[in-house]
DNA sequence: TGTACATCAGTGAACGCGCGTTCACTGATGTAC
DNA sequence: TGTACATCAGTGAACGCGCGTTCACTGATGTAC
C-alpha cells in the first residue's frame, strides 16, 4: 500500500473540515468541488473516492461545524454565568467577521431550506440540539412548560441579530446591533416572560 | 414605434415583480437570467436592454419587495395593536410558507453580505428604515435612547424566528417556533427592558 | 537479496450542462414623401 | 392614398467559463516468490 494506514481517513476529514469553513464564508452552491479540493491541496478527480456527492459533503461539513462548536455547558460557574458567556460569545464582532468558525445554522440557514430533505433533517436536529443545550441553561424559576420556547426564541434573537449585524454596512451600526441582540437575549432568558 | 408608449417601462417592472419573487424563493445564485426572463414570458437576450447586470436588477428587486412589504404602519388602532399586528403577520405559518411574497430581509440576508457594496448598501438601508417603523409603534413609555436598540432587537428576533421555522422539517415543532417567536418578540416591545 | 506484481490514493482530461453576457438580426409599427 | 424607410423591443445563436461528475490512468509502496 502506497499510504500509511489511515492516510485516507485523515484526507477526508481534512476535505470536511476545508469545506465547513468555505461552506460557511461563501455559502454551499458558491463553492465548487475543483476549488474546494485545491484547498485541501488535492485535485478535483479524487473527491468522488471520499464522498458520494457534494451534498453528501454538505451533510459531513454541518456535521463537523456543530461537533467544533464552541459552545460548551462548562463555559461558566453558574448556569447563569454559562448563559451569558455563551450569548456574548456567540454575539462578538469576532464571531460575525470570522463566519468560517463561526455558528453553521447562522452562516447557512437561508439555503438549506432548499437542499435535500436528508440535509435539512440533520441540520435541523443539530438546530433541536442547540436550543435544548440553551433550555438547561435557563435559570430554575423557568416554569417547565416554558423553558423550550424560551430557548427558541433566544436563539432565534441570536441568530437574526448575527445576520443583521453581518449584513449592514456601517460597522458602529453593526456593533450597535449586536449590543441590543445580547440585551434582548439575556432579558428573554429571565422567568416571567 | 411598434410598441405602445410606456411598454417598455411595463416589461421593465414585470421582470422586476418575478425577479423579486424567485430570488426570495428561489435565493439570488439559484436564478438564472433565462429562467427569469422566461418566466416573464420573454428570452433571455432582451434582459440587457433593461438592466446593466443581473446585480442591477437585484438591487432593484429589493426594492421593489421592500416597497411592497404588508407592513404599514396604520394596521392597527393603536400604536400596540399595530405592533403585535405586525409581529403575528410577520409570524405566521402563511408568510413563513410563502418566502416568494415575503420579506426580503428574512429570504435574502444570509447571501446578500456576499454581494457587491452598492447592493448591501441597499439592503442595510431598507433594513434600518424597517427598524425605525418598529421604533415608532414601541410604547411611548419606553425610553428614548433604548427605542432603536429594542426595535433592532424585535427585528432580529423575528428575522431569526421565521428562519428557523422555514428550515425545520417538523411542521408541528415549526409551528411552535413561530408561537415561542410571537411571545418573545411582543415581551420585548414592553418597558423596563 | 532481487525481481515481478498487486494495491489504491490521487491525477487530470473529458462529459454534458447552465451560467452571465454580447450581438447581428427580425418584424410590426409610425412617419416621410 | 400608397410606398419606402426608420425605429426599437424583443429574438436566438454564440462567447468563454465553471459547474458536478466520470473514468482511464499513474506511480510509490508492500507483498510474493
Amino acid at each position: 500500500v502506497r499510504f500509511a494506514k489511515g492516510h485516507k481517513e485523515e484526507t477526508r476529514q481534512r476535505i470536511i473540515e476545508v469545506a465547513s469553513a468555505m461552506f460557511r464564508r461563501e455559502g454551499v452552491e458558491a463553492v465548487g468541488i475543483a476549488g474546494l479540493m485545491a484547498e485541501a491541496g488535492l485535485t478535483h478527480g479524487g473527491f468522488y473516492a471520499h464522498f458520494h456527492s457534494k451534498e453528501e459533503l454538505v451533510r459531513e461539513a454541518m456535521l463537523s461545524a456543530f461537533e467544533h462548536s464552541r459552545l460548551r455547558q462548562d463555559a461558566g460557574h453558574t448556569k447563569a454565568a454559562a448563559l451569558e458567556n455563551f450569548v456574548r460569545s456567540y454575539l462578538r464582532p469576532a464571531h460575525r467577521d470570522a463566519p468560517e468558525r463561526g455558528c453553521a445554522v447562522a452562516a447557512l440557514v437561508g439555503e438549506i431550506g432548499r437542499h435535500e430533505t436528508a440535509t435539512r433533517t440533520v441540520f435541523s436536529d443539530k438546530l433541536e440540539a442547540l436550543t435544548k443545550r440553551i433550555a438547561d441553561l435557563l435559570p430554575d424559576s423557568v416554569a417547565e412548560t416554558e423553558r423550550s420556547a424560551t430557548a427558541t426564541a433566544i436563539f432565534g434573537t441570536m441568530l437574526g441579530t448575527l445576520q443583521m449585524a453581518r449584513v449592514v454596512t456601517d460597522s458602529a451600526r453593526s456593533d450597535a446591533i449586536l449590543e441590543s441582540g445580547i440585551l434582548a437575549a439575556l432579558h428573554l432568558a429571565k422567568p416571567s416572560g
